[in-house]
DNA sequence: ATATTTTACTTAAACGTTTAAGTAGTGAGT
DNA sequence: ACTCACTACTTAAACGTTTAAGTAAAATAT
């Protein structure tokens, strides 16, 4: 078995003290360690190929350098492409991301995040589930800064990075109407988590404000638990309903994925039957005969803006709080009609 | 600044040694401490809500529980999908998984492997890119275990688990003569990986054997770096010959969604105009207008089977290596003709 | 020539665990 | 009564770093 190479190895074949290795290796120039003595140790060191443990560096300095990422559900391109956005920020600042998918599970949300708390991550970034609120609240009651994303509580203070979700969704809408759709289904998460309620509320006030009635038997919440036969079912009934809808609203992409599986399934056709628009994009979308209209969310902002906030409260511990409220786009394509 | 809380601020509060309180805390019914001792300071531990430090664990024990995943490009969901197998096969096992994704270049590779090493993860297991074979004899000199996964250097002795690309490509090639296709190209990556080659192979080879010959013309190759245009150029290429192809053989996924986009462009359609068959499916190809004839590996079982690999080499170093050839299957659907 | 500063190192403590080894004190066995 | 074996703890060392504090020798100043 090869040991692995420590200051201590290098100090016995150098023939100096450990302090004096770890001088010469981590001070640069004045290490003030002599000319000779340090060429001697650099040269050993390179020679066995001393790699510094940072367990030890952690330990020691109380910093682990690795940032917790918490998304709801990774198999979800709109979180893949996040984490890997996070993940090279997090690079530029010397921090290595460690990442689980709740599954849009408190309960998962609550093991991951003490995994990660045992693991001595200096803070957290996080798009929490529904339930989540109390280890968001523990995480501050610790002292552990985080960033939430996507989501947050509007009951709890914190950092948080969104979007305006009910501009969005307002303004999607109005898409819809534009086009001349004044019967427009939505199909959302069953879940009372703040961006969702916005999401739902941008559509309502968007119909309000054009003196459309809302209709709460247009307003489709599908479990996560149990989404493809849920969308199915919810799909079908907006569209077999006494009075159809002639549009539907998709809060979130994998909502979108299914319900478009499902129109496809009834033989109708996007736009010309049934006008679509979708919250966040899939490169499903691509193959789908009719170029989709969605909002699309600025991810690099997102992602970038997040670390920023996090690495500036890991290293000057704050009381203030960084709420960040970004700009969504809608992306017009072919499917209102 | 709340300060976390450790063994000694237990032990001082419920006056005891540390040694104590770890007693009490890691075994237990017989921690050899009494019983009312043991209940004080379960009581104190679970009211200061103590966790314990892993760093420390990891440091005195020499084991950090990480686990490292190296995936060549987790932007392509065959990785994304094996990442989230792996990662929770290793939560089987009590192993956190840590990984980046190589993005097929060698330098981010090293890079990464570097950073994951100095974090003393436990065990690699990675896909290995091309020019990437120093580093996997790096870590075989280091005594690090690892398992690679997707590839494997057949000059290079080592652990892996991938299936047997050139059975699986023979077959689907022949799937595509049987339907009476004898002029096939084929689109692959320009790489040394053997992979990669056993494809070709048995896609030559499955030619061969119904005594066809290989027309290097057909057997296209592009740059990963330059994927989307090359694609483009190279589909055309094979489809405005002389002697046009009448199908064509993507050796990967995301090689295939940029061909059939290309043959999208070109008005063609699969399967009248051109048969098609892709090793591996993509999500998005369930919006393809024709379902995709493809290879499916198991993912499942290269996840499992490479952790538990993995851990059994971590927990017995041995010299024998677990070399395993999966079998993938051929999903037969619409796209040859 | 002597005091003072500077240089070039070493010693030792600390981070939070785990665990082998040590030490009283108790109870049983003879 | 005295040994022996338990029981219930404590002490101390170790994992690999970093760094404040210490020391001895050399260089400079007076």
């Amino acid at each position: 078995m090869n040991k692995k190479v420590s200051l201590k190895d290098i100090a016995k074949r150098a023939q100096v003290s450990i302090a004096t290795v770890s001088y010469v290796l981590t001070k640069g120039e004045n290490s003030g360690i002599g000319y000779e003595v340090s060429e001697k140790v650099k040269k050993i060191a390179a020679e066995l190929n001393y790699r510094p443990n940072q367990i030890a560096q952690s330990l020691r300095s109380g910093k682990s350098y690795i940032i917790g990422l918490i998304v709801a559900d990774i198999s979800n391109p709109f979180f893949a492409n996040i984490a890997r956005i996070i993940e090279d920020e997090a690079k530029k600042h010397n921090y290595t991301v460690v990442f689980g998918s709740s599954d849009e599970n408190a309960t998962k949300s609550s093991d991951l995040i003490n995994l990660l708390v045992n693991r001595q991550v200096d803070g957290f970034i996080i798009a929490p589930t529904e339930g989540s609120q109390e280890q968001i609240i523990n995480l501050k009651k610790q002292n552990i800064p985080f960033v939430l994303i996507d989501r947050h509580f509007p009951e709890i203070e914190s950092n948080y990075v969104t979007i305006n979700n009910y501009k969005a969704a307002f303004d999607v809408t109005n898409r819809l109407l534009d086009t001349g759709n004044s019967d427009i289904g939505l199909i959302a998460y069953s879940s009372d988590l703040h961006h969702m309620k916005e999401r739902i509320r941008g559509y309502s006030e968007a119909l309000e404000a054009k003196g459309i009635k809302v209709d709460n038997n247009r307003i489709k919440k599908v479990a996560f638990s149990n989404l493809i036969e849920d969308v199915y079912i919810k799909v079908r009934e907006l569209l077999s309903a006494p009075k159809p809808v002639t549009a539907i609203f998709f809060t979130t992409n994998t909502l979108a994925i299914h319900g478009l599986k499902t129109i496809d399934k009834l033989n109708l056709k996007v736009p010309n039957d049934i006008s679509v628009v979708v919250f966040d994009a899939a490169e499903a979308f691509d193959f789908y005969y009719c170029p989709i209209t969605h909002i699309k969310q600025p991810l690099l902002k997102i992602g970038k803006q997040a670390i920023d906030i996090l690495v500036n409260q890991i290293n000057t511990p704050e009381k203030k709080y960084s709420k960040l409220n970004l700009k969504a786009i809608l992306v017009e394509k072919d499917s209102c009609k």
